[in-house]
DNA sequence: ATTAAAAATGTAATGAGTACAAACTTGTAA
DNA sequence: TTACAAGTTTGTACTCATTACATTTTTAAT
């Protein structure tokens, strides 16, 4: 599926600065920040406004399309992926790895619901010093 | 064990500024962020800076007395119960809420490698609408 | 008591993210 | 084709949590 078709599904109208965010996220399995797609973009799109990558971020996310991960405390990280899966980040370099959920998963047909309440995003990480760190020491 | 003996077994010394904020930490499960911390021993030590907050908590980080939560991506919260479990994140109302960890538990005695990394913390969280912001609809 | 190390404090700075109003685009219907 | 409204983008100014840093205070050891 394009991208340009994964944004007519979800009824946001495709713009040229909305799937250039989308293509540099399901291109780039960086988990950027916004300024990094900004700055990455820039060249592409010269008027681009960093409100207009926030903004779409937020729709995204919003939408499902994207995740958002608070994982780092200074920086937001964006995620084009968003099937079920952790994350891992290293307190030395920053580095956010992909890694396999561990857990139950959700049921995705419907809402779970835990406690009596209503479960959208569920969320897993771990945090430690990295393969290519430890290899530095 | 005492807050006092805490601190002294990580090492640290238990200043009156310290022991207050891990106090507060300990009789207070809402997982409240430096400023709520600071304003709330405001009264009870007039001196204390907000920076000494700061340091304060991310020493008790570092030394794993403390969690740092980082669900939240405009405050970081803290914890003061460092046992494995999880986070439920209400969207609507901001209320953080303790949860079961669901997911392999990783052995507590000897660090855990995972695909070659250190993992030294694991977190896991949900975001949704709360069971009681459901109600008010 | 002296002195050095550790801890706390206050102020100023940083910088990610947001609010907001103006400008621009797009589609639609007269 | 024009006119209009809704949706989208842009730039600027602002917020505010957190940090940097220099100074002051406290602690503990000699």
């Amino acid at each position: 599926m394009t991208a340009r078709e994964k944004l007519l599904e979800c009824g946001i109208s495709p713009s040229v600065q909305r799937l250039a965010v989308l293509d540099y996220l399901l291109n780039h399995r960086t988990h950027p920040t916004a300024d990094e797609i900004y700055l990455a973009l820039c060249d592409e799109i010269p008027t681009l406004s960093k409100t207009t990558v926030y903004n779409t971020l937020k729709l995204f996310v919003d939408n499902g399309v994207a995740l958002m991960l608070t994982i780092n405390e200074r920086n937001v990280h964006f995620d084009g992926d968003v099937s079920l899966h952790a994350h891992f980040y290293c307190k030395r370099c920053g580095h956010l790895y992909d890694m396999p959920y561990s857990g139950k998963h959700p049921s995705k047909s419907r809402m779970q619901t835990m406690e009596g309440h209503t479960v959208e995003e569920v969320h897993q990480y771990y945090k430690g010093i990295c393969r290519s760190c430890l290899q530095e020491d």
